[in-house]
DNA sequence: AACGTTATCGGGAACGTTTCCGGTGCTACA
DNA sequence: TGTAGCACCGGAAACGTTCCCGATAACGTT
C-alpha cells in the first residue's frame, strides 16, 4: 500500500516504464490496448504519480507562492479562497505567506519563495515597502510576477486591483452630496500606488464640487494602531474649521477610527460622517452601520492568479495593458449621514 | 544565474558532488579547510539546494497541508497565523486547503493532500463530515495528522481545542447570574465534539442554577444561512414560555443570529440577551458589543503544528493524553444585558 | 615489515519520472 | 527483392540531491 511507482506497475503487466509513463499521458505511440490496460490497472491499484519527481524532471513544482501582509484581514482571506479556487481547478497547490506589513518579513518571504522554486508569485506588498528591487530582480529573471491589490508601478507585470479612484471618487461625492463641507481624508502608506490613486478620486470629488483641496486634511497612517490613530483623529478634531467628515482608505482604518471615535464619544454621523473603503462582512452589524466601498475581492483574486497560471504556462495575453481595474461600488448605510 | 546546482559548486571548485554536499551538510568527515571553501563560495554565489530534489531523495516535501473549513472565518485565519509560524520557523511550508463545509470537497482536499505528498496534515473537519474514514485510512497507514477546534473523537490522534466545556459554561453560568431564566441554545452540527462539549458546559451550568434542561431549546444549525436562522429564531420566539436569552456556540452563528434580531427589531439585550462563542475582532464595535467566550486560536494552532512537527519527525512525546485543551475567557460585553 | 586506523575524498547508485534514441517487426511501394 | 515508412515498445540518460561503498594516503601499532 505504500508509495506506488510507474515502476511497480511496469513490473506487474511486463512492461517498461517508459510505456507505462506514455500510456498515462496518453501518448500517441502506444497501442490503444495496453493503453487501455495501463489505465485500468492503474485506477485500479490507485495510482497517483509522484509530484515531486515530476516537479524535478520538468523544473517545477506546481505550485505558486501567495504574499500577502495578513491573512486575518478580511479582504486579503477573500481573495486568497478566490485564489485557490481557480488555482486548484487549474492543478496547481497554493503556498501563503504573510509579511506582517513588515519590509524584512517581505523580503525574507520572496526569498524563501524562490527557493522553493514555486512557479509563480502572487504578492499584494506591505505598507511599509519602498524598495521593489527584491522583486523586480525576480521581474528580470523571468520569473512569473503578478500583483494585486496594494501593486507598485515600479515593475512591468500585470497588477490586479480594485477601481480605486471611481471608489474614492464616489465615496467622497457621497459625503459631499450630502452637505459634508470639509472632509477629511485618513489613508495608509503614500508610497502605495492605491493611495495615490485614491486620494487623486478624493481630489476629483472635491474639484467636482468646486472645493479646495487642503493637505493638512490628508493624514497618512503607517501602522494602524490605536495611538497612532488617537493621535490622528485628535489633529483632525482641532483642526479649523473642523471637519464634518472623514473618508478613510481601507477597512482596518476605519474599525480604528471606529475605536477612536465611540472611545471619546464622539457621535457618528451627527458630529463626523465617516465613510470606509473595505468589504467587511460586519460592516452592516457595526454602530453605526458604515457606508463603505466595497472591492471585489474574490475575484481580485480569481483574476490575478488567472493571469499568473497564464504567464506560467506561456499563455501570452495580448497584454494591451498590464493594468487591471474591477469595479467597486458605494455601499450607503448609516455613518454617513443621510 | 539560473538553477544553480552542487554540481557546478563541485566543478568550479575541482571536487566530487558528494564532498561538496557533504561540506555543505556539515559532515565531520570533511577536511574543514575544504569545507570552509566550500561553504565560502556556496555563499558567494548564493547557492540554495533544491528542495524538490532533496525531497524526491528523503522522500518528504517539508510541507504541511492544512484543512479548514474557511480561511475567510477569523478563528480559522488566526489559527493559520500561528500555524505559519512556527512551522515557516521549522522549516516547512504551509500549503492551505478549504472544504467551505463541504464533505465531499473535505474528502477531495485529502486526496490531493495525499497526492501531493506532504509530510503532515493538520485538519479541522468540516460541518457536515460524519464520516471520517477517509481520516482514519491515513491515519492507520502511520500518516501524522492532527486535529485542531473540529476534531473527531473517533481517531486516536493529537487534537488541540479551546476548553469549550468551560467556555460554555461560563457564558451561560454568566447569562443566568444575570437574572435570565430561560436560555435557548443554537449550535452547529450534533456530530461534531466541540458541540457536545459546549452543549455539555451549557447543560452543567443549568444544573448548578437548579434549573431542568430542556432539549427544545437547543437547536443545531448546520448552513449558517439566513433563512435557516430565520427559522430557528422564530422558533424560539414562538416557545413557551419565552425565552429570554440565547447561547450561541460559533463566531458565525452569532453574527447569523444578530442580524435576524436586528431585522426583526427584536431589542437585545432587552428582549433576547445574547452571548456568543468566538473571538470576533469586531464584537466590540458591535451594536449591541458582543458578550463572548474568546478562544486562542493563535496558540491553538501554534501547538497543532507543534504536536504535528514532532510527529513528522519522530519526536514521540510522552502522550499522557492526546486531547490537548486551551483555557477559554468570558468577555463581558453589553449584548448579555447587565 | 605487515597490518589496522583514521582522515579525506570520489564513484556511482538511488529516489520516480520523462524523454531521447534506438530497435524490432510489419506493411507497402518501387 | 530491397527498402522506406510506420506502429509500437524498451533501454538508458537525465533532473539535483544524498549516501553507501570503496579508494587512497598517512600514521601508529605490533
Amino acid at each position: 500500500m505504500e508509495p506506488l511507482t510507474i515502476k511497480d506497475i511496469a513490473k506487474a503487466l511486463k512492461l517498461s516504464t517508459s510505456t507505462v509513463s506514455r500510456a498515462l499521458r496518453d501518448s500517441h505511440e502506444i497501442n490503444p490496448e495496453t493503453k487501455r490496460m495501463v489505465v485500468e490497472y492503474a485506477t485500479k491499484v490507485n495510482y497517483r504519480p509522484n509530484p515531486i519527481a515530476q516537479g524535478l524532471k520538468e523544473n517545477r513544482s506546481r505550485a505558486i507562492a501567495v504574499i500577502v501582509p495578513e491573512i486575518a484581514n478580511s479582504f486579503f482571506s477573500e481573495a486568497i479562497t478566490g485564489i485557490e479556487d481557480v488555482a486548484n481547478a487549474r492543478g496547481y497547490d497554493v503556498v501563503i505567506f504573510q509579511s506582517h506589513e513588515s519590509y524584512e518579513r517581505e523580503v525574507a518571504n520572496v526569498r524563501n519563495v524562490v527557493a522553493r522554486r514555486v512557479d509563480g508569485l502572487l504578492i499584494s506588498i506591505s505598507n511599509l515597502t519602498q524598495d521593489v528591487s527584491h522583486l523586480s530582480d525576480l521581474h528580470a529573471k523571468g520569473f512569473p510576477l503578478v500583483f494585486f491589490d496594494r501593486v507598485s508601478d515600479e515593475i512591468e507585470t500585470y497588477k490586479v486591483v480594485a477601481d480605486n479612484f471611481s471608489g474614492a471618487f464616489m465615496a467622497t461625492d457621497h459625503l459631499l452630496q450630502n452637505g459634508k463641507k470639509r472632509i477629511a481624508h485618513i489613508t495608509s502608506a503614500a508610497s502605495l500606488y492605491i493611495t495615490k490613486e485614491r486620494l487623486s478620486g478624493y481630489k476629483a470629488a472635491l474639484e467636482k464640487h468646486k472645493l479646495e483641496f487642503d493637505a493638512s486634511l490628508v493624514h497618512y497612517c503607517a501602522h494602524f494602531d490605536f495611538p497612532e490613530m488617537e493621535g490622528i483623529i485628535e489633529n483632525i478634531l482641532r483642526a479649523s474649521p473642523m471637519p464634518d467628515a472623514i473618508f478613510t482608505a481601507s477597512d482596518r482604518l476605519a474599525l480604528a477610527c471606529f475605536e477612536v471615535l465611540t472611545r471619546k464619544g464622539i457621535r457618528c454621523p451627527e458630529d463626523l460622517a465617516l465613510v470606509g473603503f473595505t468589504n467587511l462582512k460586519v460592516a452592516h452589524l457595526l454602530h453605526p452601520t458604515l457606508t463603505t466601498v466595497s472591492q471585489p475581492a474574490f475575484e481580485i483574486g480569481q483574476t490575478a492568479v488567472e493571469l499568473l497560471i497564464d504567464l506560467i504556462e506561456k499563455k501570452k495575453r495580448p497584454a494591451d495593458s498590464f493594468l487591471i481595474k474591477l469595479p467597486t461600488e458605494l455601499v450607503v448605510r448609516a455613518s454617513s449621514g443621510f
